[in-house]
RNA sequence: GGCCCGGUGGUCAAGCGGUCAAGACACCGCCCUUUCACGGCGGUAACACGAGUUCGAUUCUCGUCCGGGUCACCA
């Protein structure tokens, strides 16, 4: 035995496996030809990020453009101090509130599936270890001594000196070079200790790669000696991200691009354990305006940062993944466009042309897309989302709705279905006021007029109205009923001889069609009157209508 | 500060040496129209700056400026 296995045996007298084992516990896949392997690796923190979802969305949708394509998703633990409880459920409901579930990895509380696990890392300390085992034995690794007190001198003084290069390296790295006896009396002494990398890294190399999103990029070679292990023998998320994306056997490797510097450290470590380095996509972060200028979303001063912000506000989940395909590849909105009803999976998502730059988030366009997915939407789809979302977060609106589920789907199929369909919907939270009309019971009677009427012209119109309306008319006997009242009033049924003639008249049939609005719906703008008065009926409507007569009357 | 990434209208973005520099959202106007919404038509509005390469640069190169990221026993 060398010194370097003597080491390693001090150090890891209880690992057995080996490397080798591993491979075998964990053999490559077998996928077909071009099978894409990513995964999305979060730490549970506490709640799903917009960018997470957009990194997981990213990540699968490029698994499934290809055959046998697998996803999964594995949680990155290593840090008991931001650990938050039901971090990891807070997670996987996050994404699949918006669809998103992964092929195999954690699956929920305790509860995983596929060949490849643990996906949870802090399940995976033997893994890291083995390896780190045989880093040891190959001289590539060894352990650090230096409390942080020593390591916050050290950074204090290279401050000092001035140097360009930062950190434990070279001649900086005081544990480095540590003869075996020193090492031996240390460990035996108790002293903890952390594990290093030890770099073969020289500032003067550069080293390539090619990003899949952000093009070629060129960078100095690592040369610090990281910390693989912590004190505590858990991974730092460096080493494990070489570790299990490798026996994972994980090919593409999407996440956020604030890795990107770390990218020459990863490609060392895959080296250095002698793995194949994976393809990696570095997405740039969803921004936020901020006076002038952007910035990251933040979780503490953004709500909209939150998935649950979009859960909560009742948007559906079609409309946020498709707002995150039209960031995401740039030809989404034609394909759209190009096919209407298709669904989302079947777009051929393509990581290539996803933008290198980071874009602004945009609350206009993500109401403007979910107006378009809602009015895409059946009755009955409207009314079913509507209420499980209601159910959640607003039990008036769900009793309501649920009251007479007949009543509830009539008033979402005013004009649905039709070739222009209505865009009033963005967001379920909207919908008590879109319909609070329709229920007595959230409704407040507002009869006031628009100027250019009189109430004495308003109360003749209603009283005419009366004698002759029926809820039971189709559209144009209800419409012509509505111009024949025009003239003896004083009003125009034609639109255009008012405009030609503003004199000679009080007003025309959108003034007269206005004031029976408002007697019903407290409105003067709402979806189809004739449609909105069939629904209520003619009990209601009538007593609508005597009202707001009462009123001006008064 | 070192190292990286990015910089086309208010926003998202096509573009990849020669274009009147697409499209979408937002905004404005007109049309349609019983209101609103929809839809149709039209409009305002952009290549950060300076050199260089070239017959010709938004496109290629360099510099400047601006924005972002990263330099932990966090991920």
């Amino acid at each position: 035995m060398n010194e370097n296995e003597k080491l390693a045996e001090l150090l890891f007298p209880t690992i057995t496996k080996t490397p080798e084992d591993y491979e075998t516990i964990y053999p490559e896949r077998g996928l077909s030809e071009g099978a894409r392997v990513s995964r999305f690796a979060p730490s549970p923190t506490g709640f799903l990020h917009l960018g997470g979802l957009f990194a997981s969305m990213v990540s699968n949708l490029t698994t499934k453009a290809t055959d046998d394509g697998v996803f999964f998703l594995r949680i990155e633990d290593t840090d008991k101090k931001r650990e938050i409880e039901d971090g990891v459920s807070a997670i996987i409901t996050g994404l699949a509130d918006f669809g998103i579930v992964p092929d195999e990895g954690v699956m929920g509380f305790n509860k995983e599936s596929g060949n490849y696990g643990p996906y949870q890392q802090s399940h995976r300390k033997e893994i890291y270890q083995a390896i780190a085992k045989s880093l040891v034995q190959r001289g590539l690794a060894y352990p650090c001594f230096c409390s942080e007190e020593e390591l916050n001198e050290l950074r204090a003084e290279q401050e000092k000196a001035g140097t360009d290069i930062q950190g434990y390296f070279g001649e900086w790295a005081k544990c480095r070079n540590l003869s075996f006896d020193e090492q031996k009396t240390k460990i035996e002494a108790g002293l903890p200790y952390t594990l290093r990398l030890r770099s073969e890294g020289k500032p003067e190399n550069r080293i390539k790669f090619d990003d899949l999103i952000k093009g070629k990029i060129e960078m100095p070679e690592n040369i610090q000696d990281v910390v693989l292990l912590k004190t505590d023998g858990i991974p730092t998320y460096h080493f494990a991200h070489a570790v299990d994306d490798h026996f994972m056997r994980t090919t593409h490797v999407v996440r956020g691009d604030e890795w990107i510097s770390s990218v020459p450290l990863h490609i060392q470590l895959f080296k250095a354990c002698g793995y194949k380095v994976p393809k990696y996509a570095h997405i740039s972060p969803i921004m936020k305006e901020d006076n002038g200028g952007k910035r990251k979303l933040s979780k503490r001063k953004d709500p909209e940062a939150s998935v649950s912000f979009y859960t909560q506000s009742g948007y559906p989940k079609e409309s946020v993944i498709e707002y995150l395909l039209t960031i995401a590849n740039s030809n989404f909105e034609d394909w759209r466009k190009a096919n209407k009803d298709a669904d989302q999976s079947a777009f051929p998502f393509n990581l290539k042309k996803m933008s290198a730059s980071g874009a602004l988030f945009d609350l206009n366009k993500l109401n403007d897309v979910s107006k378009n997915v809602i009015s895409l939407m059946t009755a009955d789809a409207v009314y079913e989302k509507a209420t499980t979302w209601a159910k959640s977060y607003d039990e008036e609106l769900y009793k309501l709705l649920t009251a007479d589920e007949a009543f509830a789907k009539g008033i979402f199929s005013i004009d649905r279905g039709t070739a222009k369909p209505r865009k009033d919907i963005a967001k379920w939270d909207e919908i008590k006021d879109y319909v609070s009309y329709f229920f007595n019971d959230i409704y407040t009677p507002d009869f006031t007029l628009p100027e250019n009427i009189s109430k004495e012209d308003a109360a003749a119109i209603l009283e005419a109205y009366l004698k002759v309306f029926d809820a039971n008319d189709d559209k144009d006997t209800w419409f012509g009923k509505i111009k024949e009242l025009c003239e003896p009033l004083g009003f125009t049924p034609n639109v255009k001889e008012y405009k030609k003639n503003p004199d000679a008249f009080k007003g025309h049939v959108g003034d007269v069609s206005t004031v029976i609005r408002i007697a019903i719906t407290s409105r003067r703008n709402t979806p189809d009157l004739c449609s909105i008065i069939a629904l209520l009926g003619n009990d209601e409507v009538k007593a609508r209508l005597n009202n707001a007569l009462d009123e001006y009357n008064k």
